[in-house]
DNA sequence: CGGTATGTTGACAGTGATCAAGAAAGGTGG
DNA sequence: CCACCTTTCTTGATCACTGTCAACATACCG
């Protein structure tokens, strides 16, 4: 297990908004992602008594290292988290980011393939999964969560993958219009993770996103209020460069 | 739902190991990967009281259309299937090919976002949807299945989609090291999928392809026994590309 | 205010795509 | 069984997109 760094500056936070949306009530934060249908008190009694945390972690410090076994899965309460694989040349992939109410670390493997990372401040809860099997296999919608979940985060990669073959100006727009569903803010876009980070998970260099999100701003079809924050002006035509 | 369309010639099999493999006995032809211990006869029963098939594609011939409603999901019996999007200017991209055993299909969405084509002539089991959906609610086995399967493709196209950033020579390598585990064969890999294919899989040309299997050739890491057989001579170093 | 981390822009180089031609393999019909 | 045709694969030449290197700008933080 890396790094349970817990954040000793409460104010360090940089994004306010995200980052303290579900701290307040410590006991009860948490995601709504759990409980199913109206009603289902049952599993989210089952699965809060197999649950630890929340715990805080610093951005860009280690949740989950690579080859740590995968006794635990995860859940982000708030925040982003990176998971990723480091190359023995440095280079880094970024296979997913993931947002409050995502579960992550669940495998069929004994070790993590991969290393999870705060990509923001965040908060993390986590099951042992012994546990979390265990009560899955008495409270069918905690099982279904499970599968759920899965399902959910294949169909995302899956759409990720599609990427493999297209251009910077495509998987740019993809990730913008991903992530401005993913955290649906009205208007503009607060990129939680930096270009490198974004860059990694699309596979291009910093530079080229730089140059990518200047091409697309002159194009009319986003515009840059700030390196960290970009409007979506034209989604239809973003969406059109990605079929 | 794609054609249906079965098989006139039943000669017509280019890859008799594969594709007899298991067609002997029809009814019994339910791979073992849904007997998930010993003794399971039950969930055994329950699946194939929802099964319908196998039924017969042709090479090229397609199982799912992009757009397909969602009712059905299916298991390979037989052959390679591939799974691929392909965008307005023509291009192809495949995110995944599924052996024997395999289901794929599965989604939380309405429809299918991703067409299903035959990559060799191949064997295919359906499912409707709500059925087995159905007998999961009853059997934890079944539901169990469902999850195992759902959890080991994620674990593959997170696999697949750290290829984003790397070398050709790097792709091919991952995809030939992946492609002998899976259909295991001891010695030579007798590739069931074209070159185009596999260029569609790993987001390359075709061209770049064949000169990089030539490279790897001339490393001395493989030997290209015929265009479509080629023994893997060094996996230690094959392997030391992916890191 | 100064220092570090992060983002932007330009010049150049390299990997892989494209275009083109030829070789090999497979299928068909005589 | 062979000739022919079609599909698939291979190799070369050239070009374009994106990575790399470098310099600068900006934001953040002590």
């Amino acid at each position: 297990m890396g790094e349970f760094e817990v954040l000793k500056t409460p104010k360090a936070a940089k994004r306010p908004r995200l980052f303290y949306k579900a701290v307040s009530g410590s006991g009860s934060s948490l995601p709504s992602a759990f409980i199913l249908e109206d009603g289902q008190k049952l599993a989210k009694r089952a699965v809060l008594s197999v649950r630890r945390g929340p715990i805080r972690y610093r951005r860009n410090s280690t949740i989950v290292c690579e080859g740590d076994p995968a006794d635990y899965i995860f859940m982000v309460v708030d925040g982003i988290v990176r998971r990723c694989k480091t190359f023995q040349n440095g280079t880094r992939a970024i296979v997913a980011f993931h947002t409050p109410g995502e579960l992550f670390g669940w495998t069929d493997e004994v070790k993590h393939a991969l290393s999870t990372e705060a990509a923001t401040d965040a908060l993390v809860l986590f099951f042992k999964r012994s546990a979390l099997l265990s009560v899955a296999t008495r409270d069918q919608k905690v099982a279904n969560f499970l599968l759920t979940s899965t399902t959910s985060e294949l169909r995302r990669i899956q759409e990720h993958s599609l990427l493999i073959n297209r251009s910077a100006k495509c998987r740019v727009a993809s990730f913008l219009l991903d992530l401005s569903t993913r955290i649906d803010e009205m208007s503009d876009i607060d990129l939680p993770m930096s270009h490198q980070d974004i860059a990694d998970h699309l596979g291009l260099s910093i530079e080229t996103v730089s140059r990518t999100i200047t091409e697309l701003e002159r194009a009319c079809l986003i515009e840059r209020v700030s390196a960290r924050t970009i409007v979506l002006r034209n989604r239809a035509a973003l969406a059109r460069l990605l079929s």
